[in-house]
DNA sequence: GGTAGACCTGGACGC
DNA sequence: GCGTCCAGGTCTACC
């Protein structure tokens, strides 16, 4: 009785960090951590998560004393000893904890703007699966649109931990499921084909994710295979390639416009200022190897945390929703033609 | 190769 | 409060 009960409690991880890895600047770097099943509770600085293990759905919230000392985790429920090295694989993919000091070093010899405040870790999804479906859900709708596509999601299509959080879908649940289905309870529009064909294209097996994620694969051969993909446009697949860790690429979209014409201060046409955006990133590196993604995203990043404040200061229910482009308008703008230097 | 229009939803805006 | 317009990236048809 007494081994049951002990069996039973919930399980406690302690999950060892790179030295300089800081948990509210590292898990509040991108913002898939404003979408479920992810969150942060600003007044405790805790990252949470429901994760699809092996037997179920699992809550974990997760909390750091100082930086670079290990993680603690809380889970809901007492897990095997198979899906706490399944939770600890998914939190090192969502926290890139993988990126040791020295590839942020590397970072940060090629852009030191960055350097001080330590920034190049960006946070990302538990599989390749949700990044890429993640992806989809983020594109032709605005922001608060994709919270709430990815809350549903979760909500109606995945699994339910003990205390009443749910997981992102795994590609089986959602290849299950139909459409229309889809479209009608989970409000993804023209994207529930495509997100149900990706999920069967998982689910059979048809998508070699370890050949995908290996960084030895050639950027290209990642690129040309994605572009292949339902729903997987140029946005979207260079996108997925930075969530991949392939940093060469930018997926430039309406926002890269208006950082362009609002930070960057590029005059001309959208066409001339994503030509303009791109030339500008090129100093970081494109291509295989590049680092232009990061050096881009920070300065997004950055421009976001001017108008609303530290990220780790936002929460998901208020300053999460109001990343829309209406109100990223700047109140005066003073574009100029030239590159800025 | 380049361009136009449809796809769908929610927010913004005008009345 | 209601109706209309617009933003958003992908896909397809067409030139």
């Amino acid at each position: 009785m007494a081994q049951r009960a002990a069996q039973a409690r919930p399980t406690r991880l302690r999950i060892a960090v790179p030295a300089d890895f800081d948990l509210a600047r590292d898990a509040c770097s991108y913002g898939y951590f404003l979408l479920d099943p992810y969150d942060w509770d600003p007044s405790s600085s805790t990252f949470s998560a429901a994760l699809a293990l092996e037997d179920g759905a699992a809550y974990i919230a997760l909390r750091q004393s100082r930086v670079g000392m290990h993680l603690t985790g809380s889970c809901d429920r007492s897990l095997s000893r198979r899906e706490v090295a399944q939770a600890r694989s998914m939190i090192a993919r969502i926290l890139r904890l993988d990126e040791s000091v020295d590839d942020i070093a590397e970072f940060h010899a090629v852009d030191d703007r960055w350097r001080f405040s330590g920034r190049g870790r960006l946070m990302r999804s538990a599989t390749l699966f949700e990044d890429m479906a993640k992806t989809i859900t983020s594109c032709n709708v605005q922001w608060p649109g994709t919270i709430d596509m990815n809350a549903a999601l979760c909500a109606r299509v995945g699994s339910e931990s003990p205390s009443g959080r749910f997981a992102f879908p795994t590609p089986e649940q959602l290849a299950r499921k139909k459409a229309t289905w889809l479209r009608s309870r989970c409000r993804v529009g023209y994207r529930d084909q495509r997100l149900v064909d990706l999920a069967k294209l998982f689910h059979k097996g048809e998508i070699d994710v370890e050949w995908l994620e290996d960084l030895d694969t050639p950027d290209d051969e990642v690129r040309r295979f994605l572009l292949e993909l339902p729903g997987i446009g140029p946005y979207a697949a260079h996108n997925i390639m930075q969530l991949m860790g392939r940093y060469g690429f930018l997926p430039l979209d309406t926002e890269s416009v208006r950082h362009g014409k609002q930070v960057l201060r590029f005059d001309g046409t959208d066409r001339e200022v994503l030509k303009l955006v791109s030339e500008h990133y090129e100093r970081f590196g494109v291509g295989q190897g590049g680092q232009a993604f990061r050096s881009y995203w920070l300065d997004l990043w950055m421009s976001y945390e001017t108008s609303r404040g530290p990220a780790h200061t936002w929460d998901k229910r208020t300053t999460g929703r109001t990343f829309t482009a209406s109100k990223l308008k700047p109140a005066a703008p003073r574009p100029r033609s030239r590159r800025s230097s």
